[in-house]
DNA sequence: AGATTTCGTTCACCTGGGTTAACTAATGCA
DNA sequence: TGCATTAGTTAACCCAGGTGAACGAAATCT
């Protein structure tokens, strides 16, 4: 609980009091590595602060998995997209990782937002923070060859690279695992 | 003007107090085709709803210019990760034809927020549909083929095919010039 | 109208990711 | 502990898009 409070810290403002309201709203959730946060179909009910643990978004394309995202410990996580308008989500997101997380409901997090001076802020930047990266994504697939968007994710999540099975890394960068070990072939050979 | 209002009275309720207000708060902007809405490096000032005409989004990969957008008349326009924080941009907005818009400035939409009683949600509902716009633009880099990203783009923008120029076309679908015209080529052959 | 640049097409050749399949190593399970 | 499944690698072949160049048709300029 004291990380979700520094990584709000980081975000904006809040006093002794708004501290207490916003650990009052959150509640605890654990994840065992393969649960769902939110599976499609689903209405999203959380936006959850990831304590430890690893959780994978990915869509479901007949059959195949394609992995839109990852986010670890210290990150939020939500499907926004399910979670705001409350429509059934089109993506799950699964833990990768056993996972203990703080959640907040949307009810209470519209408590948050009337209570806490600058909660709408943190709403914001919670939600632009999102909308950035997933711009980002699309620009590096118009911009990068999937050779470099690998040589982007080890240098972006090197430490994530250890925890995240090869397959879900291939599936991330666009690929099959079969080209992602050719790929990483070619990079050792041109070692630098 | 009358288009920016019917268009909100989509979105939101609004008495005719409200909709003098919004009137007020917007205002004409012409641009020539090859002007821009907001250039690399500047601050976006605007978001502009588009009466007639036609604009894109590119970012420029060294000289290349990859074009991650369209909008057109009844569509509204900015470049929200700048226009949001107010920080410079890093896309560029051209009008591909001549193009009426109405603007409104980061300060007179705070106002519109604080005077229409639904104006946070008209906000809200806006990012949404950009944010969503950008998500389902990622999938189907995950999803589609080049080929069938281009099918989509026929599907989805039937009329605009005529009007904008075939190598932008080819840049928004990630591909030359040269394949889209053999994509076409076998779309033709196995005409359906 | 004539000259020039821009746009779209076609072609030949190249390249990198997809596919299928085989094999090994690691992990999970009984 | 041993057996079965899963994960990662390699290889051969295929194919769609990239590259560079050439060409004709439009659009633009003077």
């Amino acid at each position: 609980m004291s990380q979700l409070i520094a990584t709000i810290k980081h975000l904006i403002s809040i006093d002794e009091e708004e501290e207490a309201i916003i650990k009052s709203l959150f509640k605890p959730l654990e994840l065992k590595a393969g649960d769902f946060f939110v599976e499609e179909g689903q209405v999203c009910r959380y936006v959850g602060f990831i304590e430890k643990g690893l959780v994978r978004y990915y869509m479901n394309d007949d059959g195949n998995h394609k992995t839109l995202y990852f986010n670890k410990e210290g990150e939020f996580v939500s499907n926004y997209q399910s979670f705001l308008p409350r429509n059934p989500s089109n993506t799950n997101i699964q833990a990768i990782e056993d996972t203990s997380l703080q959640v907040i409901s949307f009810e209470n997090l519209q408590r948050l937002y009337a209570t806490v001076r600058e909660g709408e802020k943190l709403g914001r930047l919670g939600i632009e923070s999102v909308f950035v990266n997933s711009l980002e994504q699309l620009k590096s697939f118009y911009r990068d060859s999937p050779a470099e968007r690998y040589r982007q994710f080890l240098h972006a999540y090197a430490e994530l690279a250890q925890r995240i099975p090869q397959y879900y890394i291939a599936s991330y960068v666009g690929i099959k695992p079969q080209s992602l070990s050719r790929i990483r072939k070619r990079l050792v050979s041109k070692a630098d």
